[in-house]
DNA sequence: TATTGTATTATGGTATACAATCATATAACC
DNA sequence: GGTTATATGATTGTATACCATAATACAATA
């Protein structure tokens, strides 16, 4: 069976687009979105424009007002608390499948990945690092099979992602999260699954609780 | 404060309508929607057809292929273990923080919700059944403050719900299901979150082996 | 200054048009 | 007869114009 690229939608890449900016912090939570505004500046119609608000309102990252339009999701810090326990549960249960599963090309691209990030975030390029880090436990999740789960987390994720950068460029982040993103895959490499499943957890407690002083 | 009731958009009313035709079996996996036809056979526009579709898209429910229209979203097997397996993670932990939380207007609540499935399943209500289920557990992650987990354990639902349908109707599971309710209830109502916890994840694991056998 | 009235703007929704693409039936060809 | 090419129709992708209504900003008034 042959995978074939189906051509990309404009209303795809439109969206893309929008996602993009609210996850970058291009529109701000609680900012308004107008929909006028937005055809201009994505150089679409209005029809374009209302399904990418559609699709982005049923990923929770923006609201809709009846009869008073749309705002960029604003996230209070339960939710955050929440978001970070359901990534804890998932996230562990993926790195024990992962470990199960990976062989030594998944752990070299795991490797590949920890680099690139930890010179990222040498570099104060926040963003890229954020990508790379999304990129790392999405190996992660696909090696252990674990797809439903990490579409929830994708967008979990997408839902918290200015805090995610802030996590990520904060103090004593920058050394230490590369450096359990090695424990990490040490403990993949060597199929001990509870090992890796502890320092995931670690780690993300850890993330759970820099972002929760940010809030 | 006051509260008032936001007018309900057309679009949200075709959204709900459509989305129950489709966790109702009334559209077929698989099974291709026409845009006209949704227009004609709910008397709304394309653009509104069109957004409830960009909708249930990001919901899963539907499944959207570049130029050739929208299919009913199909599931595989290996995915309705992974939204088992995802549900007990987050039901285990939404019950272990009702017990908590839980007074006694919340039990009561939970044993009308009880009382009332167990009447419909003896009637072949299963419709109604899964309806009240859901209000069951949307006490359980509500009362727990597991605002968010609901939201996606309501999703992943949806995906399933002609196996949770089926799942209910099952030879045994008509007595054993509520008996199993009560023993979560009677475990909230001693705020023992341990067998709480426990008695939870068994009742699902069962659910999951039920559907397993019938994907 | 607080209230009311009014003009403006934005949204919710419809209808329509048209190009691009896919599926299918048909015709032409070897 | 079977294969390839072509025409056809259906459906989606996208744009646009339009209207009614609700929200908002702003001016007028007491």
């Amino acid at each position: 069976m042959l995978k074939v690229d189906r051509p990309k939608t404009l209303k795809e890449n439109a969206l893309e687009s929008l996602r993009d900016a609210i996850t970058s912090d291009v529109f701000k939570p609680g900012e308004r979105l107008v929909e006028r505004n937005l055809c201009e500046s994505m150089g679409v119609s209005r029809t374009v424009v209302r399904e990418c608000i559609r699709h982005l309102e049923s990923e929770r990252l923006i609201v809709g007002i009846p009869n008073a339009g749309f705002v960029v999701a604003t996230i209070s810090g339960d939710e955050v608390k929440e978001i970070y326990d359901i990534r804890i549960m998932l996230e562990c249960s993926a790195v024990r499948s992962c470990a199960l599963n990976a062989d030594e090309a998944v752990v070299k691209e795991l490797h590949q990945l920890r680099e690139k990030i930890a010179n990222c975030l040498q570099n104060e390029d926040i963003m890229q690092a954020l990508k790379l880090t999304t990129a790392f436990y999405k190996l992660i999740f696909t090696t252990g099979g674990k797809h439903v789960a990490w579409d929830l987390v994708e967008r979990l994720n997408a839902r918290i992602s200015r805090l995610r950068a802030l996590t990520l460029s904060s103090a004593g982040r920058k050394t230490k999260g590369p450096d359990n993103l090695l424990n990490i895959i040490n403990a993949i490499e060597q199929k001990d699954t509870d090992r890796a499943e502890e320092i995931c957890k670690k780690h993300l407690t850890e993330a759970a609780e820099i972002a929760s002083k940010l809030t």
